[in-house]
DNA sequence: CTGAAAGCGCTAACAG
DNA sequence: CTGTTAGCGCTTTCAG
């Protein structure tokens, strides 16, 4: 049995859909007693709150959170958007996944909505993603992937004064809530390792092309070469789109300089195979005319069983306390910015058991 | 450098905050003509509209969904919501994996929000998972988990006409929006199977107590013991929780009967050393002294290499074809409800290679 | 082509 | 303890 609407006639358009008013004519008194009740405020008769409770269970009230947004600020929802086109910088399937239970854990299980704004690129090239915000559909968010040097969204965003955080940090607003892994520690401790081991000319396979991440790890890469009075060469340093097929490429080409003997990746994208292949193609060999040390997202894994070292960046680690510490800041218990900067660890090659291939989060069929 | 806010000096309490207002103010004509621009709507003249963009763009003003949502009925959000705790029927990482990527792929690509109602349960016991709907959070959504025999909810969802798609079955609402499997045919080929090879006690160990998929497990049951001739014995069907520890104890419950001679999991936990587990204190071996029949959801999978046959029930494939229709019924090309009915196929085991257990969404650490 | 007025459902502020 | 009034930012309707 349906329950009818209350007949204000005017209905959204959408039968079945009950205001405030509605109930408040069933209950014989004025809305905002309706309000005082939803709200759990005081100045309400236990009797006159009983029956209001129960018409709004009969009926299956629930009020309207477009017409709540319009006067205060009720942060009852969490967003997630991205930085830059899924397409070009794919969310790994791991990291995703971390991410997305964390949100659970935290604010998912008590009853706050996740939004997630996938494609903020969809409709505007230049990329609104903090769309979500001004459009009052969440009122904090994480913001995924990189961010851009010229990125004008993130001062915005930080401006405004929602809570949000970051999975990456930027130049241009060193004050932004993030959390995320010391890029230019890892990128030093790798060029320096290979240093140490007596190579001169060092390759580095980047990752995020034209994003701010690239700028942390040539920074790194820098900073070893001038502590050892070596001469850099910029030459060596690779962009490549994370999850593309640029790694064999890009190998390759660093590779192509018979006076480079070593080789850092930092793509994260955990490829053994395609570094092969571009060492292949380069006639090279790793381990044997040319050192590895690769980067991964997971403890102590083997990325290349060739590599002669290992660099763990917990990024997982640091957005799943992101989040944490934004919940906190959401719910007013600590005053935001995040700033979480783990560190990473190079350890040397312990095993000879390569971890698969990071997957996209949309890889599947 | 920022610029400062139109100046309605209201401001809904935050800076930075610009409405439509605002933007007619400084292109000095009438919140209309905003909303014509805004809109795409015809009327305003080229000249007029590239000037009121240009103002847009240069404060970044975006219209408040709320104020929007209470006249229309914009569709620019989709829900996902759970028909039941997820401590209770916790979603299966390769499931929710594969939601919420074709959730990206027809929704959240083409700019469209996508918005989890993880735990509708937290602030209300009865769980009134269509909340999202009735706060005009969203304007369609997806209802996962397994929908209970006296479930309201479902009823009111699909009265109030939004597009939906419930990833399960109900008797007491048989125009249901579904996709799924049929599990009733399920049951009864594994059944059917079994009796087929001589057995005439055959044991049953269910999934989701207390849900309806547990009544298509019964029904498809009871369909193949009334086709045989056999006398059916209700007393060994064992409903266990998903994703429980309770499936060595059903299993063991139900071989401790030596009349018992086979045994069908369907529970979907994928999870060998379990029903091993369970023969094992029963003082049994599946393959030896009793048969067994394992429901999968990967397609020729082997969930346990003691199990005669196995069925592959494509829930997934389900789920993911019918978000597709979800979306065509979303922009109205198409009229709901959905109803896709998968069939289930059973094979003889093909290898030994058994697949990992089923993992759950929140089991990473 | 453009604007003025009314009102969506709710809540803050102020009266009783 | 309860009600009245006004107004959030937008869109619909009706008038220019």
């Amino acid at each position: 049995m349906t329950i009818e609407n209350g007949g204000n006639g005017k209905g959204g358009g959408r039968q079945g859909h009950w205001t405030m008013q509605d109930i408040a004519d069933r209950a014989h008194v004025s809305p905002k007693t309706i309000s005082r009740v939803i709200n759990e405020e005081q100045g309400v008769s236990e009797s006159t709150r009983e029956r209001v409770l129960d018409i709004i269970k009969e009926v299956g009230y629930v009020p309207h959170t477009g017409a709540r947004s319009m006067r205060g600020n009720r942060r009852d929802c969490v967003g997630l958007t991205v930085s830059a086109p899924m397409s070009e910088v794919p969310l790994t399937e791991d990291l995703f996944l971390r991410v997305f239970s964390q949100l659970y854990r935290v604010f998912g299980k008590q009853g706050t909505f996740v939004c997630f704004d996938l494609n903020p690129f969809a409709s505007d090239p230049t990329g609104n993603y903090g769309r979500g915000l001004w459009e009052h559909r969440y009122s904090a968010c994480v913001i995924c992937g990189p961010l851009a040097e010229d990125d004008e969204v993130i001062h915005r965003v930080h401006e405004a004064g929602f809570p949000y955080l970051a999975l990456s940090r930027l130049d241009t607003l060193p004050e932004v809530s993030y959390a995320t892994v010391d890029y230019v520690e890892a990128a030093r401790l790798s060029t320096e390792f290979l240093i140490k081991r007596g190579h001169s000319r060092i390759g580095m396979i980047q990752g995020f092309k034209g994003f701010h991440p690239t700028v942390e790890r040539e920074r790194g890469y820098e900073a070893a070469y001038k502590a050892s009075g070596l001469e850099m060469d910029a030459g060596l340093l690779r962009p490549v789109n994370f999850g593309s097929e640029e790694i064999p490429d890009a190998v390759h080409a660093i590779l192509s300089d018979p006076t480079v003997t070593a080789i850092i990746d930092t793509s994260g994208a955990e490829d053994a195979e395609s570094l092969r292949e571009g060492a292949r193609r380069a006639g090279r060999t790793l381990s044997e005319d040319v050192e590895l040390v690769a980067w991964t997202y997971t403890q102590d894994a083997v990325v290349s069983a060739e590599a002669c070292a290992h660099v763990w960046l917990p990024v997982w680690e640091a957005a799943v306390q992101g989040i944490s510490e934004l919940h906190r800041w959401f719910h007013d218990e600590i005053e935001g910015p995040v700033t979480i900067l783990l560190s990473p660890r190079l350890y040397e090659t312990p095993g000879t058991e390569e971890i698969s291939k990071a997957r996209g989060l949309f890889d599947l069929t």
